[in-house]
DNA sequence: TAATTCAGTTTGTCCTAGACAAACATGCAT
DNA sequence: ATGCATGTTTGTCTAGGACAAACTGAATTA
């Protein structure tokens, strides 16, 4: 039961999409630290052995936390864990409860909310649920707790946290892949729904919704979703991987306020930073553009005339910051770097 | 308003993304066709053209249909789109209502459904409200809809041919993709909420419901969800994209009688049998396996011990079969070609 | 007429190895 | 501590060659 990692071996292209590391970087990675080393079929072809591409989705994993492959991609399974738990420790609270096999939207290790909520214990009752299989149960008490709590409180104390947890459980074995799709699936289905009994008030501002392409990362786009609309503004979304120039055509038909982006750790920062000083380029000055996920946790500086969301609870924020000053400019806003790394990095 | 081609010229990366080709796909066609043929920037790298890469769309929709690159790589737009129409007409019915630029999971040109439903002119209501972001009065008008005819007359009456319209307008340029994106949108909260007032009855058989890693396809997969619910099977869905050993995993812990696999047109068909084939092999043979989606409309032939589901219309008769010799096993049946080629090819 | 087999062609993906710019770390100066 | 100049790391791009799987279409058989 507890066990049976994958047995079989598996050629560049699964491997690639596997662990969501491009071919060419499989290749230069063996080219230049001997790791992996694939086996050649008949034909000369690389064929990766399990262990070998089990290591990989960790080393992925560990990536999506900050490390550099230089420093992790030769090492055995056991090193590799035990960095693991290491950067899980130190180097930032944020970045711990970050991340998640999933994706996720942010974190707010310090979303200043009371630190112990009484559903602290319903964590581990979903996990347990998750890790029995017991699906129908583990919706009826999310759902239980959505009531009760709220739409918002219910994101950041449940949603957030279970994100974490999930991956982390991942990580070290104790679920499998289709345990995590199985638990994205119900969040899903439960922010959906509620999101449908939202009445589509006709409130400013007007947020268009979206991520760019690449970006899958239907959750954290979600997650974003539901706060917004939660804030009393009126969402349109257009689903995730939209194009930069369909973006622009899009908040124009609409006449939206601003562009709100979501982002997962997972993708190279720099294509995020290009991607959003190119909208900014060709989007109407005065349309503001919202960039929110964890992302910010890894980039440095931030984008002129883009305001960062580093998390949720900064969601409320800034719609009220819009609400106080509405209509002035947006790209001569927040130019200046991420305040939320000043925080965090000590 | 009519237009706005996208104007701005792009890298190999962005063009890929963009396109749904392959970057090596993309150098091999310049060196055997001629087509693209981008400029190189001051390094020696290529920059596509905006206008090419809007060829390369076409080109991309083109093949969706069937037809062959060779063929039509090196044609100018103005020639593309006479093939498109052409190939609109003559070849079949099926692959003329099939496909979309979104995704979409069959086609049921000839699903015994009465030819002249009452929905005909709904259908161009909810295109025009499309085309003027009118969403809220879509939404109701599609709500209206669903619970007038009930959920699966509102998929293949409604949904599929909405599909089919969605995927038509952009090829020819009368909708953007963000409207597109829209659509789908709003087409997944309303077929999302309708399942989360379905009882997650117990009854026979229980079906797993995914998709293999690439196939991102979650309107089809929510179709065939909610296709299946209605027929009063118990389902479990994971979601997109789960490798083939953790169907495995998940099919045993939960206990399932079906594993149903969702497939777009849009991918090659080779990898979809050959992963068809590794999870038959890697199942307990009890466990039926159904593949629903529009590749039975290009593969000829069928995978010894899956059960081709050409068509959602089709899904009725295969419950119903499930259930009269429920616990045969499965890998014996439909070893056969797939019959539903039988009858649109000539 | 319809299904099979066989050759011939098309087509996507893989291979190698070199190059370079952007992102990052580090040390130095303010 | 903050800003700027290094040097290093790292992902992606390039080239043309190779090959197997998927397709086409004709010839054959039931």
């Amino acid at each position: 039961m507890e066990s049976d990692t994958l047995d079989h071996p598996s050629d560049i292209a699964a491997v690639s999409t596997a662990t969501g590391l491009a071919k060419d970087t499989l290749r230069v990675w063996e080219r230049r630290y001997g790791f992996p080393q694939p086996e050649r079929d008949a034909h000369g072809e690389r064929v990766y052995p399990a262990e070998q591409v089990e290591r990989l989705r960790v080393i992925r994993r560990l990536m999506d936390r900050g490390l550099r492959p230089g420093a992790i991609v030769g090492l055995p399974m056991q090193e590799l864990l035990a960095r693991h738990d290491a950067s899980a420790d130190v180097p930032s609270r944020a970045a711990a409860a970050s991340e998640s096999g999933t994706d996720q939207e942010s974190a707010s290790a310090d979303g200043g909310l009371p630190p112990d909520q009484p559903e602290r214990s319903a964590l581990v009752d979903v996990m347990t649920m998750l890790k029995q299989h017991r699906v129908e149960d583990m919706r009826q008490l999310l759902n239980q707790i959505l009531l009760r709590a709220g739409l918002q409180r219910f994101i950041v104390d449940m949603v957030v946290p279970l994100n974490g947890m999930v991956g982390e459980a991942w990580m070290q074995g104790r679920i499998q892949i289709f345990e995590e799709h199985l638990y994205t699936e119900q969040i899903k289905h439960l922010l959906r729904n509620a999101l449908g009994n939202f009445p589509t008030g006709s409130q400013t501002p007007k947020v268009l919704l979206t991520t760019f392409p690449g970006e899958q990362h239907q959750l954290g786009l979600l997650m974003a979703h539901a706060f917004i609309a939660a804030e009393g503004a009126q969402c349109v979304s257009l689903g995730t991987e939209t194009p930069v120039w369909d973006i622009v055509q899009a908040a124009r038909a609409h006449r939206v306020d601003v562009v709100g982006l979501s982002f997962s750790a997972a993708r190279p920062v720099r294509l995020a930073r290009a991607a959003l000083e190119d909208l900014r380029l060709r989007l109407d000055p005065a349309v503001h553009i919202w960039a929110g996920g964890s992302i910010w946790q890894s980039a440095r500086k931030g984008v002129p005339g883009v305001t960062p969301v580093p998390d949720l609870a900064g969601v409320s924020k800034i719609v009220a910051d819009w609400r106080a000053n509405a209509g002035t400019a947006a790209s001569t806003i927040s130019t200046a770097a991420n305040p939320a790394l000043a925080s965090s990095r000590t």
